[in-house]
DNA sequence: CATGAATGAGCCTTCATTCAT
DNA sequence: AATGAATGAAGGCTCATTCAT
C-alpha cells in the first residue's frame, strides 16, 4: 500500500472492467506518474513527455484526461484535499480528549506522508511555490487543517487541558509549521528514518513546550512548586 | 527602507562614483529586480526580459553580472546566507540567557523577513523547491539556523531553563518550523499585519507549550497547584 | 535527377507509405533543404528557420531528426562519406590498368559533384573551414580518396605505366588538388559548363605533365627528338 | 620574420614615431591578432572580444580601425592581394625560362605560406567559404595567380618547353590546385615539415606528369625514343 | 584616441499542445 | 480511445556595435 495507496481505487467486485473504470485507472496511472516525476524534478522542470514515458502512455493521451499540464498539478491537489481531509477527520473523530485528537491528527499526518513520499515531496515543494496555480487548493487544504486544529484547541481549552491565554490563530500555525518542518527534514533526508515515531515527542513538545516548568515570568510560584 | 534594505549600500561620503561602485550598484539593482520578479511569479515563470525591464536595463546587461538565470538565484541565496548569518549571530550574542537568545533570534528572524518581503517570498517559495539548484546554499542556511538553535537549547539545558529530556534534533526543527510557518502565513496574507509582534507569543509557546500546566501524565500535582 | 539524386530513395513498389518511410523521407527532405541553404549562404550564416522554410516544415520539426544544427552538417558529411566511398571504389574496380582506374576515379568524381551542385558547394566550402566540427568526417573522406589514389599509383608503378621515382604522398595530393581546384572553379562559375568533360584533359595532364617531352634536365635528347 | 612578416612595416629611420605611424602600427596589430584568431577558430566563430584580447586593445578600439567585423577579413585579403601579387610578380620576373619562372612562383608561394601559417590557415579556410564577403578579393587574387601562370605557360609554349596542345585554362587551375592542396595538407598536418622542399618535386610533376614516358596513346614513338 | 559597459537584435532550442491516422 | 509526429510560440543567451567617459 506504499506509494500508490492514495490513488488506489478499491475496485470491489466485478469480473469485467468497465470502460469507465479503465478510464479511471488510466487517469490515476497518469496522475501517479506525474507525481513521481514532479517529485524528482519539480513541476516546472518536468515535461509532459517524461510523465507520459513514466506512465507508459503517449504524450497525447495525457490530454485525454487532463486539460493541460497545470491541470495535472491541480487535480493532484484537488484529489488530495478531499482524500486527506477525510483521513484526518476520521482519525480525529476516533479520539475523545483534545490531546488524543491532536495526537491522532499528527500521527495520521506523518503516516500519510510517510506512506507516499512522492506526494510528500511534491506537496512540500509546490505548496509554497508562489505560482497562483494551486493557490486555492492549498488554501483549502491548509484551512481544513487549521480548522481541525483550532477545533481541538478550543475543545482542549473548554476541557481545561489547554491554556486559555493562547492566541489561537498563532497556535494552530505553530502546530502546522512544526509538523511540516519535521516532514520536510525527513523528505530532504531521503526518507530514511521512521517519520511516524516523531509523533509522540512532537505532541509532547507542543503540549509542554521546551521550558523546564513553564514560562519564566509570572510562574515563579509554579516553578517553585515544581522543583521542590 | 523596505524592499531594498538588504542590498542597500550606504555609500557614505565620496563625491565621485567610481566605475567599480557603479558596477556594484548595478549588480545589486539587478539582483533586487530579480528578487522582486521572482517574488511575484516564481523563479521558473520569470523571464530574463522581465527582470531586465524591472531593473531598467537591457536583457544582455544581466549577463555582464550573472552567468545565467540560475546564477541569479544562486547569488541571491549566497548573498543572503552570509548576510543573515551575521545578523542572527550578532543578535543572539547580545543576550545572555537561553530564553533571551532565542527571543532575539526569532525577533530578528521576523524583522529581517518583514523588512524585505520579496526576499521572504522568494525564500519561502524556492527553499522547498526540489530543484537541485540552490540546494547547497539552503542546506548551509538551514544548518546555520539549526546550529544556533541547538546551541541555545544546550545552554538552556545547562542553565536549567530548558528541559533536559529533549530530543534536540527534533526541537530545533520544531522551532524553525514554527517560525517558518508563521512567516509563511504572513507572506500569504500579503504581509498586512505586524509580523514582529508574533515573536513574543511564539517564544512563549515554544517555552511553555500549549498545555495548561505541562504534559498530562505525571504532572497532576502541578496542575492542581496551578488552579487553586 | 539533379540536386536530389544522392538522397533519392527509389521507392519501388509498395502501395502504402509506412510511417518509417515517411520519417526517412522527411529526414532526407530536411537534409536536402539544409544542403541547399548551406550552399547558398554557408553553414554559419544559415539559420534553422531558413532550412525549415526551405524544407517546408516547422523549425521544431528539424529537431525531431537532428540533434542540433551542427548535427545536420555532420549527418551530411557522414552520409556522403559512405555513399561516395562506394561510388568511387565501384568505379575504380571496373577498370584494369592504372591509367583507366585513375580515369574512372576522376570521371566519377566530377560526375558526382556535377550531379549535385549543392553538395559540391557545401563540400568545397566547409571542407576547409577550420571548425573542428566535421574534421573527422573529412579526414575519413580525404583519406579514402588518397588511399585509392595511392593504390592506383602503386599498381601503375608495378605495371610500368607510372614512374617509379615519385614521392607518392605528394603525387596523390597533387592529383586530388588538381581535381579539387577544377571542381572549385566550376562551382564558382555557377556550374555552367560541363564539368565531366574536364576528366580527359586532366588525366592527360596528370600522366604527361605539361612539359613538351618530360622534365628538362636529363631529357635534352628526348626534347630534341620530339621537335624535329 | 615569422608570423608577423607580412604586416611588417620596415619603419626605416625616424627617432620619433608619428601619430600616423602609431595608427598604422595598431592597425596591423589588430589585423595580426585577428588573423591569428581566425586561424584558430574560423571567421564566424571568432568574436571581436577575442580579437581585441589577442591584440591587447579594447573591443571598441577595433572599430576605430575597421568598419565592422567583415571589414577585418576584407582588409586582410585586400592587403594580401597586393602584397602577394608583388611578391610573386617580383620573383617570377627574376627568371627567364618558363620552367624557372614556374619554379620561382611555386617556391615563393610555398615560402610565403610557410612563413605565415596563420595567413595560410585563414586563406585556406575562408577562400572557399561561400560567403559573398570576400568573393571579389579572392577572385582578384586567384585571377592574378592564374594570369601569371597563363603567361608562363604561353611563354613556355612559344619557347618550346611546354606542349602546345594544352587546354590552358585547365592547366593553370591544375597547377594552382596542386600547389594549393599541398599547402592545405601541410596546414592540416600542423605545419610540421618543410613545405618549401615540396617545390621541386611539384614542378617536376607538373612538367613531366606521372607517366613513365608520357601519355600512352599516340606517343609510342616517344616512349620508344625515351627508353632506348 | 581609447575604453568597455551597455545595448538589443537575432538565433538556437525546448516543449506544451494539437490532430491526422 | 490512443498515438506520436508536427507545430510554433517563447525564452535564454550571444555578440557585433555604439557611445559616454
Amino acid at each position: 500500500m506504499n506509494t500508490h495507496s492514495y490513488f488506489g481505487g478499491h475496485r470491489p467486485g466485478g469480473a469485467v472492467i468497465s470502460q469507465k473504470e479503465r478510464n479511471k485507472a488510466k487517469y490515476h496511472l497518469i496522475l501517479e506518474a506525474a507525481v513521481k516525476v514532479f517529485a524528482q524534478q519539480g513541476f516546472f522542470q518536468s515535461t509532459i513527455s517524461q510523465i507520459a514515458r513514466e506512465a507508459g502512455v503517449a504524450d497525447g493521451t495525457i490530454y485525454l484526461y487532463f486539460k493541460n499540464k497545470d491541470d495535472i498539478l491541480l487535480q493532484f491537489f484537488g484529489y488530495k484535499t478531499k482524500q486527506v481531509f477525510h483521513s484526518f477527520r476520521e482519525e480525529v473523530d476516533k479520539a475523545d480528549s483534545a490531546r488524543d485528537k491532536l495526537w491522532n491528527l499528527i500521527r495520521r499526518h506523518l503516516e500519510e506522508f510517510q506512506n507516499d513520499k512522492n506526494m510528500a515531496v511534491v506537496y512540500q515543494a509546490e505548496a509554497r511555490s508562489n505560482s497562483r496555480l494551486v493557490e486555492r487548493q492549498l488554501q483549502e487544504m491548509s484551512k481544513m487543517y487549521l480548522d481541525i486544529t483550532a477545533e481541538i484547541i478550543e475543545q482542549g481549552q473548554e476541557e481545561g487541558q489547554i491554556r486559555k491565554d493562547l492566541y489561537v490563530s498563532l497556535v494552530k500555525r505553530f502546530i502546522l509549521g512544526a509538523v511540516d518542518e519535521v516532514i520536510n527534514t525527513w523528505v530532504l533526508s531521503g526518507g530514511k528514518y521512521d517519520l511516524v515515531s516523531m509523533a509522540e515527542p512532537l505532541v509532547d513538545l507542543i503540549f509542554r513546550g521546551i521550558g523546564s516548568g513553564g514560562a519564566p515570568e509570572g510562574q515563579v510560584l509554579l516553578q517553585a512548586g515544581q522543583t521542590p
